[in-house]
DNA sequence: TGCCAGGCCGGGT
DNA sequence: ACCCGGCATGGC
């Protein structure tokens, strides 16, 4: 029988909405993804694999000045011409790959066309992402959720050092494992799993660094 | 000066 | 199913 009174929200996820409300409050929005097209985005996610974002930035600067950041543009690029281009974010060789494999894939299963590939269901499209060489679970949620507004969450390695730090997950809680955990206890809104996610980031980077600074965190009155 | 950054892959147990 | 080395530049 349907409830007729609303279920009072589960300790998670008031816990979950507490520290975001936290977070939220002494760093402001992010406005993420620092990006200004769902392609400049896609090329970020995965240049930022490892990476400092402002390494990233001096790559992705490269190839617009160079006219380059389109699709049929990187597609058509040759591959050590690429891997010069992007030299400031690291693992250049790699990258460049790693690019050309995505745009492969956008090419054959989407006529290059971002705005198709998103149309597909986004569980499928996910699953797709991860089959593409160089495209992990975090760089397939960020494609998801920053360049194509799905609601996935992102977890990343401050995430998942935040939340163990906390005792809210344990220490060898792998990816999937700690997505749900967002994902079943929070509403499906991909502006909240946004926010939430660069919130995670912009704390990770101020307190919760390999060495841990936790006596200043912000979120230590909630434990 | 060394350590670290918004991972992921491939080969070895 | 884990574990680990490799990949590389630039800032603090």
């Amino acid at each position: 029988m349907q409830q007729l009174i609303e279920s009072p929200l589960s300790p998670i996820t008031q816990q979950l909405m507490d520290i975001y409300n936290t977070l939220y409050q002494h760093f402001g929005p992010q406005h993420w993804w620092p990006g200004e097209t769902p392609f400049e985005i896609t090329v970020g996610a995965i240049l930022t694999q490892n990476t400092a974002w402002r390494n990233v930035e001096k790559a992705i600067l490269n190839l617009k000045r160079a006219g380059l950041l389109a699709p049929e543009a990187l597609y058509r690029l040759p591959l050590p011409y690429l891997a010069t281009l992007i030299r400031p974010a690291g693992f250049f060789n790699l990258k460049a790959k790693r690019l050309k494999n995505f745009l492969e894939f956008l090419f054959k299963e989407y006529e290059g066309d971002l705005d198709r590939m998103f149309k597909e269901d986004t569980n499928t499209l996910r699953e797709k992402l991860l089959k593409v060489r160089g495209i992990g679970p975090e760089t397939a949620d960020s494609i998801l959720l920053y360049a194509g507004g799905k609601p996935t969450f992102v977890v990343d390695a401050y995430t998942r050092r935040i939340l163990s730090r906390h005792n809210l997950i344990s220490e060898e809680a792998d990816y999937e494992e700690i997505r749900s955990f967002f994902m079943d206890h929070l509403p499906e809104d991909a502006g909240l799993f946004n926010e939430y996610h660069a919130l995670l980031v912009a704390l990770g980077k101020t307190y919760c660094r390999p060495k841990p600074l936790c006596e200043k965190c912000v979120l230590k009155d909630l434990f």
